[in-house]
Parts: structure tokens; sequence; C-alpha cells
DNA sequence: GTCTATACTAAGATAGAC
DNA sequence: GTCTATCTTAGTATAGAC
């Protein structure tokens, strides 16, 4: 990586990571090409210059984010083991993924469904949601769960406790990983009330 | 109510509604007030006749939000209990906020902080959140939780569990407001593992 | 209470020079 | 790889008639 003087001299991978910051900040809709030129200094039409337009700045980071997303369930740690160990490492599967991939992540989560291609997005979002609700209804079957809570009441509600971590976790504060992983985990299964060992 | 015949002639409240409607569905930003005539079937100006511009359309309904969240806080019934009483009330009554406001409240959550009046109304709801928070920490530090979480994060955790109820509960579901309130009072303080009694 | 017509602004995108 | 200049479209909002 050698030193560049004069102009800035982006590749395409930097602008990219740029619009998907000011995406997050300002939300797609709000996020103008002008925005996007003032961040990096250059003029609108310099940017035209690495990607094809604003939608492809969107469809790439949506695209990593659900792969990263659909790898948890396809990897052997989500299919060998016992039914109620699946689940637990989905949940810590799936922290790890929205931490590792915060931006693009957000971005796919604050989809309203807009465009062809948010759509197409969204589809494949509600997949790996109905993938989890059956491992949830797996492990209710299998006695792992109580029984007085709706599987899918319960699936929505954890994993909304665990999309919430892209509304307030700071890669550069204290917490790590682990932690919060370990958080959900323990609230999920055994929730907050002190109990006597 | 006499019956109408010829143009709709709308008032200020239906207008207000169909935005609202229509900033949840695609945005506020993805939201034109050309969708908004259309869907009203009348023309752009004839809107600006209820409402001065876009943005009281939101801020009308942001308010509306505020308000209800901030009364949870001031109910006798978030006072004068003992403190974990106090945080099984917030919980229930946050909840109840969240599906009798939801269009509302959901607008609240979705903000970005664009525009100055955006910027207030979430200093407004952080302002809820800091209070929310201290209650968790007065609850921990009265031995009502367990010790090895931290407060912050729980509050977090939860609040993000109870939050994501704007994301999928339809008021012409299956589901009642109590038995949304109890799964997540269960899930939030006992958890989902099935125990022995 | 709603209309048509229009002013004004900003957006996404393109052409061609350097 | 970036620039200036420009095109086209769409947005919010206003004026004045009905």
């Amino acid at each position: 990586m050698p030193q560049r003087r004069g102009r800035p001299g982006y590749d395409q991978e930097q602008v990219i990571a740029a619009a998907v910051d000011l995406f997050n900040r300002h939300g797609y809709d709000a996020t103008s090409m002008g925005m996007l030129a003032e961040r990096l200094g250059i003029s609108k039409s310099a940017i035209y210059h690495h990607v094809p337009g604003k939608e492809q700045l969107l469809e790439h980071a949506l695209d990593r984010a659900l792969l990263e997303l659909e790898g948890v369930l396809t990897h052997p740690a989500a299919q060998e083991r016992s039914v109620d160990q699946r689940l637990e490492y989905v949940l810590r599967a799936t922290v790890g993924v929205l931490i590792d991939e915060l931006p693009n992540v957000t971005l796919l989560l604050r989809l309203r469904g807009n465009t062809p291609l948010e759509r197409r997005a969204l589809d494949r979002r509600r997949a790996f949601d109905h993938e989890v609700a059956a491992l949830v209804e797996a492990s209710a079957e299998a006695g792992a769960l109580r029984g007085d809570l709706q599987p899918r009441v319960v699936t929505r509600l954890v994993f909304g406790m665990i999309n919430s971590i892209i509304e307030w976790y700071r890669p550069d504060g204290p917490l790590r990983r682990e932690e919060i992983a370990d958080s959900v985990v323990a609230i999920a299964f055994d929730g907050l009330r002190s109990r006597p060992a």
C-alpha cells in the first residue's frame, strides 16, 4: 500500500464503505449522492466511475449481510448437535454476525421493501427467519423449552432482542462479542430473576 | 356524522392517519405528498389545506407516541410499589403503549435524526430510556436481578425485545395485548428453559 | 375543500474534457 | 480518477379559481 499524494484515488470498496456508513446514519432514502461525494471529497459524478448507481451500493451491502446470516444455518454446528444445542449455537452465531457485519446487517434490518431489490432482500431474510422459527419449534417439541409460550412469539421476541443490538452496539465500546452473546443466551434461556442455587 | 356525498371532504385527523400509515409502510423520506394525495384520492395541493406541510404530519405522530411513553413513567403504579414490581409494571405498560399506539410509536422507533424535529424527538426518547435504565439499575441493587449481567446491557436487550413488537404485531392478528405482555415478562424474568417445578 | 398550473429545489445520472 | 456542465425527473410548496 504505497502512500498516495494528490487526489484521493478511491477504490470501489472504499466508496461502498463510505456509502453504507452514510446510509446507516441518515437512512438510504435520505442519503444523496451529493452527501456521499462531500464525504469522500470528490464530485458526484466521480462516484459513477466506481459504481453504476446508488442502488448498487445498497445491493452490495445487503448481499454481504445475507450471505453471512445464511452461513449461520448452513454451518456444520447448526446441524449436527442436539436440537437445543443447535438453538444456542444459532443464537450465538447470529449475535456474532450482527456484530462483525454491523453496518451491512443494520441496512438489511431497516429495509422497507420499496424497490424490487429491497423486496428480494426481504424475501431472503424471511427465509432465514422461517428456518429459525422451525428450529425453535423443534426445540419446544423436544421438551427443551417451557410449554406455556408459543414458539412463534418466542422466536420473534428473542430475535427482536438480538436484532436490537444494531441499535446500540459500538465497535469501539467496552463490550466484546462474547459478553453480548453470553448476555443474550442468559436472558433468553434463564431470565433476569435472581434465584437461589 | 351525516353521510357525505360527492367529494371526500377529509378532516385533519384522517389526513394525518393516512400519512402515518404510508410513512410506516415506505419510510418517511420515501413517502411523497403525491403518494399521500393518491391514497386519499385528492390532489397534492389539497393536502395543504389540512396541514402546513409534510413535517407537521410527522410531528403530530411523534408527539403522540412520546406523550404515551412518558405517561408510563409518570403513572402512579410506576412510582409507588416495590422496585421490582415497578419494573414489571413498566415492561407491561410499555408493551401496551407500543400496541395501542403502534403506528405512532413505530415512526418514533425508526427515526434517524435527520432534522431538528427528529432530533428533538430522539432526545425525548433518550430521556425515557435513561429513566428506565435507572429503574433496572435500582432493581439490580435491590437484589431482584441476577448479579452476573450488566444492568445497562440488560436494559437494552429487554427493551430491544419489547421494541421489536412493532416489527411483527398486527392488530388484526390472533395475539392480544396481554398475551404478548405475559410472554415478554416471562422471557425477561424467567427465560425459555423448561425447568422442573 | 378541492382543483389546475406553476415556482422552486434537489435528486440521480450522463457527456466529454483533463 | 476526477472534473465541470448539463439533462431529466420528482419532490415540497404556493397562487388563485371554483
